[in-house]
DNA sequence: TGGCGCACTGTGAACGTTCACAGAGATTTC
DNA sequence: GAAATCTCTGTGAACGTTCACAGTGCGCCA
């Protein structure tokens, strides 16, 4: 294996080693059909006996193609790096994309600056798609992606531009649906909600279900707003609590935030799910940590991850259009409701 | 700015819309000091003129340079993603590298295909260095990346391989040492610990630091051993009560554990920490939502990871060795104990 | 038998940089 | 005043691939 060998081999000492031309070995390696099978074991052997590796820069250079995915993450840091959900999409886009011996390169786009090098990076050509984490429906980084003509795919739907972005994700309107009508069917008649940031999918979506079951009109007082973290649901809860004291349950729209209103439900003194039920949304990890265990909504999220990882592997491979997937959500009844 | 131009401008075209050649555009792009200032603002009119940007394939087939680095992760994935360490690593990581301008490429090595994937990147030049994340001391990547003289930094030390492979981490064993002697020092006196896996510095010296303060032979019974997951810390918890009812106190390795063990001690009727008090480690943000809310011992994460890139860094700019970080902990006081 | 297509192979050019070299002026040194 | 030095510049070659093209046999058909 020639470890050792200070130069790395290249294709000449692999045509070298096999007898065979540049071109061949070439060919041999990319799989194209016109090479003698009496070639193709020589090449292969060769291959073997040096080591070679191709030289991505090398053939990036003439074939404009890169072998590069970048994975954009538009949201502010912090809050999107401890999602649960983002570990899981990260992992299943490693491993999709590592099948297919594409590279995920990471880049953060909070602010302007990083922003900035995002596009620098995608307007030099360093990767041949992207794949669109959380992305805000006024997220600048958006009109700067018309203009480059790459390949672009989102994980979740990004509003405004589900014509123009295509994107997996899980149906977040049918599964509030689903979780308002199991409180109803449990006989609360009282049922409030906490919504994510209306400028997400998440947001909107599942406070759209939530409506479809109830009424807008109905639950006009019953709504209050949240941006997903743990302290954001405690605050939204006690606000619930005082403008409408006796509600009997509430539809909060992640986990994390559910943790939260919980932990306001107990320190008000009310029982769970005895006095006031609670229902989650995500089925994450920290749904079944809480005390009682959520009641909550489950994403198909690995789904999700892999369908949008396809899409944009068929963008690559030049499909002029795809069509979005919307995956389907699971009801997970737990101690809260 | 011609973003709507198809071909992607070049060297040669900033050469000739600024009126100097190639090698004086390719010396102001990169810093040579020998540049007029006259040719230099030609050079950065035209650039921002034509929208230049530098096609880093083929500067890096001359430079056998790529300004790219892996992040290997080494865990079996699941348990990885998981973990909220994981990902304030990866989100200072991803920035520090940015502001040098170096991609970060993500691989996972859970299996033997994977790590082959790693190891052919590796060889065929693709990345200018490699950061280990939770490498056990056994994972045979380390030692195929002996033979490829490649700059490689750890993220937590590497157990066996610590004179080799350099690293920055927090001080597992002072921090364990200043926990348990808090402990001691209100009064409990049958103190317990579940450790994390032995094969990993975080398990390994956690233990060691609980048994500099209490003596090895006196806690020889109380010890029990997990491997990071709740779950395991549930188990562990249950099998020190089995074994030692009467215990006051137990040091977990780590906060997901520790909120395992709280479920049980709650489950078997114990008050926390009334009757048992419970010490965490890592203060992750589940220190914070469990209840009572953990007594834990708070590593620098954020630190490490601007360590680790630091030192991967310089070994790139062609450091000979570099000297390993260790970072001090600090104890963060809260209900459970 | 001559021509034609088929399967396969080798070769030159190109991709867009950087680097080493050589040379041109200007400035200093002896 | 010539030589040496210093600053700045342009040019050719190289990095390791792939691609288009031009070939070479070989079998097949008319």
């Amino acid at each position: 294996m020639a470890v050792t060998n200070k130069r790395r081999p290249t294709i000449h000492d692999v045509a070298r080693a096999s007898g065979v031309s540049r071109g061949t070995v070439s060919r041999a390696l990319n799989g194209d059909p016109y090479v003698s099978t009496a070639a193709l074991a020589a090449v292969k052997r060769a291959v073997a006996e040096t080591g070679y590796v191709v030289n991505r820069a090398a053939r990036s250079l003439v074939t404009q193609r890169t072998g590069t995915v970048v994975m954009v993450l538009s949201e502010p840091q912090e809050k999107l790096f401890e999602d649960p959900n983002f570990s899981v999409l990260l992992r299943v886009a490693t491993r999709r994309l590592a099948q297919r011996d594409v590279a995920l390169v990471m880049m953060v786009a909070g602010d302007d600056g990083d922003r900035e090098r995002v596009i620098r990076y995608l307007r030099g050509g360093h990767a041949d798609g992207v794949l669109l984490l959380s992305a805000h429906s006024g997220d600048p980084l958006l009109a700067e992606l018309d203009g480059l003509s790459i390949p672009a795919v989102a994980c979740g739907a990004v509003l405004g531009r589900e014509g123009v972005i295509p994107y997996a994700a899980a149906d977040d309107r049918e599964g509030a649906r689903q979780m308002t009508q199991y409180l109803v069917d449990q006989g609360r008649r009282k049922i409030a909600t906490i919504t994510g940031p209306l400028d997400t999918p998440g947001g909107l979506n599942r406070l759209e279900g939530f409506c479809d079951v109830l009424g807008r009109k109905a639950v006009k007082k019953l709504i209050a707003h949240g941006d997903y973290s743990r302290h954001s649901g405690e605050t939204a809860m006690a606000e619930l609590l005082d403008r409408t004291p006796d509600l009997d349950a509430v539809f909060v729209g992640s986990d994390l935030m559910a943790a939260g209103a919980l932990a306001v439900l107990r320190a008000r003194g009310r029982r769970v799910p005895e006095d006031v039920a609670v229902g989650g949304f995500d089925d994450s990890a920290i749904a079944s940590s809480t005390h009682p265990r959520l009641t909550t909504v489950r994403q198909p999220l690995e789904q999700v991850a892999t369908e949008t990882v396809r899409l944009l592997l068929e963008l690559i491979d030049g499909a002029e259009t795809v069509t979005p997937v919307v995956l389907p959500t699971e009801l997970v009844t737990r101690e809260s409701a």
